[in-house]
DNA sequence: CCTGCTTCATTGAACCTTCAACCAACCTAG
DNA sequence: CTAGGTTGGTTGAAGGTTCAATGAAGCAGG
């Protein structure tokens, strides 16, 4: 199958665990104000965001999912609770019928409104406050090989 | 209270999405391995490998908790499970009587070798594979970083 | 045009985590 | 020594996520 692969040294370790305690604790932070500012969870204010940002105002449920990196059965869950709160719609795809499409209402988007400053401010503070410009840069293109090992 | 915190550019847009996609995926990523290899979550993984580590083999409930980034209510539950499933112990703490203290039972070791190998070459292959050293080196000194402020 | 495969999405059940309530043990000021 | 506060831990209920099953719609070959 693969080589050996070595045991983690020490200095390993201790990155590993710094960084898989980022992973860990960082989801709970920031649903902390957002879950106080505008009763979302995450997920939600992702699907909320996105939903915002789409051309068209308008995204595949699929698409949205991948966005959100989450699976498509969490959204459609998430969606219906989100569509009985009256913060999204969803309507049939025009072009393809196996398609759902789904839209941010008014209501969704003053949800956002609620959460959104707070969300950034609070992003600053963990991350971006933390690193110089440089350090920025180098730190965004780790997690963009990163991610791109875990999505293959 | 604060200065208007100005919202993410595009730079830092990018940087976030990645930062943050490998935080909403990494952990699915590990539990596919450690549920294929030895039926556990990364939660229950972690329990049982600071357990092996710690001095004494014991470990206090709300120390347990704080090492796997997670609240001691849910150590208690999982705790609970891991205890009917034969793979730790618990026992009251002779030194404080509020204190209880979960030691590995041999069939948690043997789990935990079940769960190692697999989790080690993974985490290998998703992220110290990705970096050359000193890359490491700098991204585990920006964890620490965005970790202590997390904790703050 | 019909058969089988693939894609898109939803659903219910099982499972896990969170939240708030609770209790016991410890500590300390008066 | 004791009343009130704090710390350590457990629990049940509520809520969210995952997993497997289901079904509709599209697609491609015969």
């Amino acid at each position: 199958m693969s080589d050996e692969a070595p045991w983690l040294d020490e200095s390993e370790m201790a990155t590993w665990l710094a960084f898989i305690g980022v992973v860990m604790r960082l989801p709970g932070t920031l649903e902390v104000q957002l879950r106080r500012d505008a009763d979302l969870n995450h997920f939600e204010y992702s699907v909320l965001v996105f939903l915002e940002h789409a051309e068209g105002g308008t995204l595949r449920m699929s698409d949205l999912a991948f966005l959100c990196n989450g699976s498509l059965s969490r959204l459609s869950h998430v969606a219906r609770r989100l569509e009985n709160d009256g913060l999204i719609e969803r309507f049939a795809c025009p072009d393809d019928g196996r398609s759902t499409l789904a839209r941010l209402t008014d209501a969704g988007r003053e949800r956002l409104v609620k959460a959104a400053p707070g969300h950034v401010r609070l992003v600053r503070e963990l991350v971006f406050d933390e690193l110089d410009p440089d350090e920025m840069r180098q730190m965004g293109e780790f997690a963009k090989r990163i991610l791109a090992r875990i999505q293959a």
